[in-house]
DNA sequence: TATGAATGAGTGTTCATTCAT
DNA sequence: GATGAATGAACACTCATTCAT
């Protein structure tokens, strides 16, 4: 009987060690931030981080990769919906470039595993992996696309995709905190839909003509 | 007395550390790379280094900005050329897109100091200030061509801009050594120029039809 | 939860770090000492011993001003009881000729100190305030001897107290470890009490002629 | 023939290598002075230094003894001259107060040797022998003045001496640069001869009296 | 289960000394 | 003779990890 709420109390504390690594370790990078820091952001003693993992790295992988999984399931789940294939990518921008913002910290690290692949192999193979998936959903959802009139047949959706995914990581690493708040933030936003050459932004265009 | 120009040999074994420095610091991050791993990279002992730069982190510094400013350099020299704004840009486009080839490392270590901001203050201003000169300058050019009617006249220059310059980090950090080999890499530096949204890519956009 | 009192076991690793350190700061000098030489005198590996002093300086700081507090302590104890002036006076001579057996180590430490005040400007700082309250108190107590006609009134007392504390100083540095044992050691003693021109040696003086 | 201009040459520099190392080995101890900056402060290369002296040890030593040997010489030659002992004592006590103020790198130096024995045993050797010389000639004056009745004969010469030498290293360690000028300044050289214990300072006392 | 003191290998940096020029 | 770049051993300090309490 006592089990299940220490069992809960034990995943709330390993939560919130993860949180505080994913922050220090995206600010800081990985040999900059020490445990003893994490510890203490959490409000716990050094020893105690290694009862909940492993070891640093063991720290550091969780930190990465699982709040990539949680944020790849709900770009997914975008893509998954039902809707036109324009519909659906349309969504799965908004949802990703509202990513950007919320998981700010979450994004940089791994962009700063895909930075240094040769020093985290293990970590940038899953990345990739994960990062794939994405890919290879959109191209697909994308193709559909295509054939049902709704893209430009002329651009390849495996370039396409690429392209987007590029766009994405290149906005979350140039602009600031403050990306939300920018100006152009909007337009932005809008011209990653325009990347994917849709065939009808015609009525938006005629506004600003 | 005063021995002869071994200043050129000076500055010719500065070059050497510094190379080395950028490619060990991009692969392995800044406290990840030992000054004693550069040292040996360099083929001389531990204490050369700081015969050179006084400390390792002013070795960072320079490895960080000094191929930055050449970079720049080269890459406003395309858009000071004579020419039509759109050529310009083509050619930029054709410039960077290379550059992501030849300095990988050296791009990898400026997107490394943007990802962890608060870590590196200083350099993160003084990268952003370059990246500023290109961006402005970009957008000048920019907005000449929509005046020629040679852009699409419904974009922001200062979005097209920063979407131009976060997609081309993006390319960088996404794709691996072998972008170049990609299938998918010439189209993608062509999509780099339809994000420009260049009134006539008619004749090329026919031919894929 | 919290570990009750180790508080006290903490305490006295610190003291025993402090006396080594006391000891071989004394006799190597501050360079030339390592702190590992310190800690394995201690019996600790090095890094136990920044866990109790933030640096190597702070340590070097503590181990030349705690000892000095405390013998400082004494001292103005002697000069703060019961008795007339001479009394007093005879009380401290005796207290710190004494001292510079028991406190050889502590006492050439501050004489080093004293001795590069411009490598430690700060420590010199403190150690000569220290000691101004010393010489403070003995001219203070000295003149209220010498309106009692205790003491030679021809003597200023600003220039006893220094030439007393000068004489105290050149005694630990010229004399070595064996300075009690040494035939003229007593007579040393008297002598510094000479130095304060006492009215009324006569009785002690008739003896030795 | 261009030998002894060169030799001359050579003896100049090599007193000034000398010269530059007394000052800032008493200012900063023996570790913390580095031969590069004695170098600088010649006006030389680092390299150049190692053809005067084959070490740092041993341009150490030169700068501990070569001066000592000076002093002393000049301080002995006092005690050889013509005149009653009390003359020559005064004389010399003269002499050796204007030293500390002349030589008092040099003297600093010394006690810096003396500070620390153990780190420094031969030279701590040499130095004692040549402080012995000092004190048994001064013994040998003293006891010929207490025969003729110039000084006190209830003090042994043995302890007078000791304590005189005591005093006049402690008013080098304790006062700072400015002794010279500070107002006890003269009371204090007065009281190191009252130290020797003379039978006539009468006229003297009576005029403070 | 949490603690936090101890560990000890590892790193940036210094500096006396050498030696080719 | 003077130079000054290169050397490489040494040292202060850090930090992931352990373990007795």
């Amino acid at each position: 009987m006592a089990r299940p709420i220490n069992e809960e109390k034990r995943q709330e504390r390993r939560s919130r060690i993860l949180e505080e690594a994913v922050v220090l370790f995206a600010e800081n990078g990985y040999s900059n931030t020490t445990t003893a820091l994490i510890a203490q952001g959490v409000g716990v003693t050094p020893g105690t981080i290694f009862q909940y993992f492993p070891s640093k790295e063991a720290l550091f992988y969780a930190a990465v990769l699982e709040p990539l999984a949680d944020i790849q399931a709900k770009s997914l789940a975008c893509l998954k919906q039902e809707g036109t294939p324009s519909e659906l990518i349309k969504n799965m921008v908004e949802e990703q470039f509202n990513h950007i913002y919320c998981y700010t910290n979450e994004l940089r690290l791994v962009q700063y595993v895909l930075g240094q692949r040769i020093r985290f192999p293990e970590l940038t193979q899953k990345v990739l992996e994960s990062t794939k998936v994405m890919t290879d959903t959109i191209e697909c959802v994308y193709a559909k696309g295509q054939l049902m009139g709704e893209f430009n047949k002329s651009f390849s959706p495996a370039m396409i995709s690429r392209a987007y995914i590029s766009l994405l990581n290149g906005v979350g690493l140039t602009l600031g905190k403050n990306i939300i708040h920018h100006p152009e933030w909007g337009n932005l936003k809008e011209h990653a839909l325009y990347l994917f050459a849709p065939t009808q932004p015609k009525e938006k265009a005629r506004e600003f003509e």
